[in-house]
DNA sequence: TCCACGTCTTAATCAACGCTTAATGTCGCG
DNA sequence: CGCGACATTAAGCGTTGATTAAGACGTGGA
């Protein structure tokens, strides 16, 4: 049971993980919503502790941009009193349920059992190209069934490219799904990343499409 | 969701960049209109924003250019206060609401989902003519199902070509297609670059009318 | 605390590609 | 038959991407 905390009151953080630690959950705690992203990109939660009100970029941003991405993870929203319409907009979003701040945390673990147990249905979904597979839940990326090992910039690339298979992806894109939006970048390491996944993954697996960008798939060769 | 701003000011322009990709929107820039014309042809927009306003050629001729040529991407005009027959003039232009400088970012962001949401009835063509398509949504080529690979200038040659079929469109026309109307060319580029595009997709395709300029379709087929 | 290791970034160099030019060959029209 | 318009090549050049290697950085273990 992996949870992923996005919170900027360190106090209510140190609570709460401290609290999914005694039900022997994993936690991780991210205090904005760059580090949430990034989080996200890393590793497949069983759940989404998402507070609405950060300071600087929205939390509903972060689950609008999951949602655009077909990341399907239960998002539980922690909302301040009032704020009702934040929690329409919180759910016409895809947030799965809500709990308004201050709450019991024993309310909380409730909610999270609740969400995790209605999402049982559904499929993590293992992205794959030819022999290549990547599995979100596990972080692994295995290439006819082997374990490949990836940094997590490697990883990140790739999965951008596997999310979108025939289509092009910029360098843009890529530097944004890497560094988190916030790209204060000044040199090639897209490139590095693909080349070190060519080296890994195979020369075939990704092709550059001049002037526009990196693809997987579909070359038409 | 892929948005163009067209806005000469880098300040206001770095500011709706920075939101839009906060909503996790891919968003490109273009400065002035011939800048304009060239990301139009490269791809298909989810919507435009336009500064009327340029230095140089005005935004409503990269707006009327666009009508002209049956693309119906949303418009979102950007107005400086005052200019009422401006806002008048590009709404008779083709177009689809306009936002008055300044203006609240929150408020643009509202007034593109609800351009783009109005939007969503309508369909970006994908032009074709015999086993040739082109996707403009995916800046995609393809012939009998296999893709096609052009660089940058033969893609917006062929495009201008199949926009219009069993229409002959000259060299003028296509030089400013390919150069954004700033045609600082002194040779005969489009001879080679029409000659590309038979090598990659045939030879019956285009049709040469001397002395006029070039067409697809009809006459030859 | 210090060292070893892997990762990330930078930068320099090399290769590939696309764009333009220009020279030459071919066709159509008067 | 001659001229102008178009077709076909190939070479030069600048831009873009690929490939390295070395240094910075952070982390975990001794």
């Amino acid at each position: 049971m992996d949870l992923l905390l996005v919170e900027d009151d360190p106090m209510l953080a140190e609570v709460i993980c401290d609290g999914a630690r005694q039900n022997a959950w994993r936690i991780d705690h991210a205090d904005c919503a760059a580090a949430a992203r990034a989080a996200l990109v890393d590793h497949a939660y069983s759940a989404v502790l998402l507070d609405i009100g950060l300071p600087g970029e929205s939390g509903l941003t972060v689950l609008r941009a999951m949602r655009a991405g077909y990341d399907v993870t239960p998002v539980l929203m922690l909302t301040a009193r009032g704020q009702l319409s934040e929690r329409i907009e919180g759910l016409d979003a895809g947030a799965d349920d809500y709990l308004v701040k201050p709450f019991q945390v024993d309310e909380l673990w409730a909610r999270v059992r609740a969400v995790i147990r209605r999402s049982q249905g559904r499929v993590v979904p293992v992205f794959s190209w030819g022999e290549i597979e990547l599995d979100r839940s596990r972080r692994v990326v295995t290439r006819a069934g082997a374990r490949v090992p990836l940094s997590a910039q490697e990883y990140r690339t790739l999965l951008a490219l596997l999310e979108r298979p025939g289509r092009v992806i910029t360098r843009e894109h890529l530097e944004r799904v890497v560094y988190g939006n916030a790209s204060a970048i000044e040199s090639n390491t897209i490139a590095v990343f693909i080349h070190q996944l060519r080296r890994k993954l195979g020369e075939g697996l990704i092709t550059t499409v001049h002037g526009h960008g990196y693809m997987i798939g579909e070359s038409g060769a």
